[in-house]
DNA sequence: GCGGCATTTGACCATTTGGTCAAATTCATA
DNA sequence: TATGAATTTGACCAAATGGTCAAATGCCGC
């Protein structure tokens, strides 16, 4: 009945549900807090459904955080799109941002992941990302000594991008609360994003 | 044997004991995946005897949970002395990065619990905390009338302050493996202290 | 509409979990 | 040193957990 374009794999579309389910249960429970029955019954799918499409709990995960993964890894290439120190920083902390509030759970996850010391992603701290944070580091130091920049260690700069993007995500629970007990709606994170930008970028830039 | 004022309660001791290696279960399986026998083993204690400190594993958890609190409090009033913006800003700052520096397993409790929606929580959420950032934004607001502070919104400075600070703790692991897979040795947390502080400040300072 | 493959699912299992209990031991102090 | 309270702990338990399995059902090209 379905016509053949429209209709997506039975696997592929089972695969989809469960991973959402199970993003939404990592994130809030933990891996060690979530359990295969619950990612199962937000799913919609019998506990023994869900493994047959992914093993086991730890590949589930797994395949989560691969999702996260892809999404670091676009967001980080926005970095290279100029060479102007102000452009390149504010693209890079705005894609930051949009990733923040567009993968408000996988965020959170890989958040978590890196709290319990990277059990499953240590191979990619180790080598995709210390790469890129050395490289992008040389690029950082460069600025400074065309005196575009203020001396500063670049890593640490990093670091406090990192922190501050990804807080929109991970702390989006508090930060409703404070809020009125609301969540920042479109107007009010454009300020956000904003205002990180800004503020990071003017404390950097030499004067 | 021992004398008096060596002599701390057996009780006081061994509630000691298990609250340090309930901060270290807690903090890196989260709630969920924290064991009782876990903690009980790091501890060196059995099962039993931790269950005769504390009755539930909820209830170890907010006792855990309720010194990170005690020492958030300390930390905020180091906002209230001065009135200058750059010096109540940097001892802001400063002493958050201190705590992270501290007390780094109770930060990543604290993360861990608001990623997961502040179960234990919610209630300093909304009371104290909501509080605290109300009464602060006003007086940065005032800071800003007076010219001294770029027009900013004040939540989101405090909520970049805390990303940023809260870092150096929930992210140690992912901060060592990128430093060369060493932790920040004092002169490298002191710089990085310093820049954190330097980059924000530098950042609001109206010029 | 048939044959073979993909999918579904209830029942089941071994292990782990948070927590209990009662008996034994240690401690403080009168 | 006698006594009652505090502490210790192995054994135990019901519930929950991750995962399995085989039988049933659905799907799709021929």
């Amino acid at each position: 009945m379905n016509k053949p374009l429209v209709k997506v794999s039975i696997r592929a579309e089972n695969e989809r549900m469960i991973l959402e389910a199970a993003e939404a249960v990592f994130a809030e429970q933990g891996f060690g807090g979530a359990t295969t029955a619950a990612i199962a019954t937000r799913a919609g799918v019998p506990k023994a459904n869900l493994h047959y499409y992914f093993p086991t709990k730890a590949a589930l995960y797994r395949a989560v955080i691969e999702r996260v993964l892809t999404a670091w890894l676009a967001a980080a290439s926005s970095f290279d799109q100029s060479d102007d120190p102000r452009e390149a920083l504010s693209r890079y902390i705005g894609a930051k941002m949009d990733l923040a509030r567009s993968m408000p759970l996988g965020s959170q996850i890989w958040a978590s992941e890196i709290m319990r010391g990277a059990p499953f992603i240590q191979d990619f701290l180790e080598t995709t990302l210390a790469d890129w944070v050395e490289s992008r580091s040389r690029i950082v130091r460069r600025w400074i000594g065309e005196g575009k920049l203020r001396p500063i260690e670049p890593r640490y700069l990093f670091y406090m991008i990192w922190a501050t993007t990804q807080h929109y995500a991970n702390a989006a629970h508090e930060i409703s609360t404070i809020e009125n007990g609301n969540s920042l709606d479109d107007s009010k994170f454009e300020l956000a994003r904003r205002q990180v930008i800004e503020t990071i970028v003017e404390g950097l830039i030499a004067r």
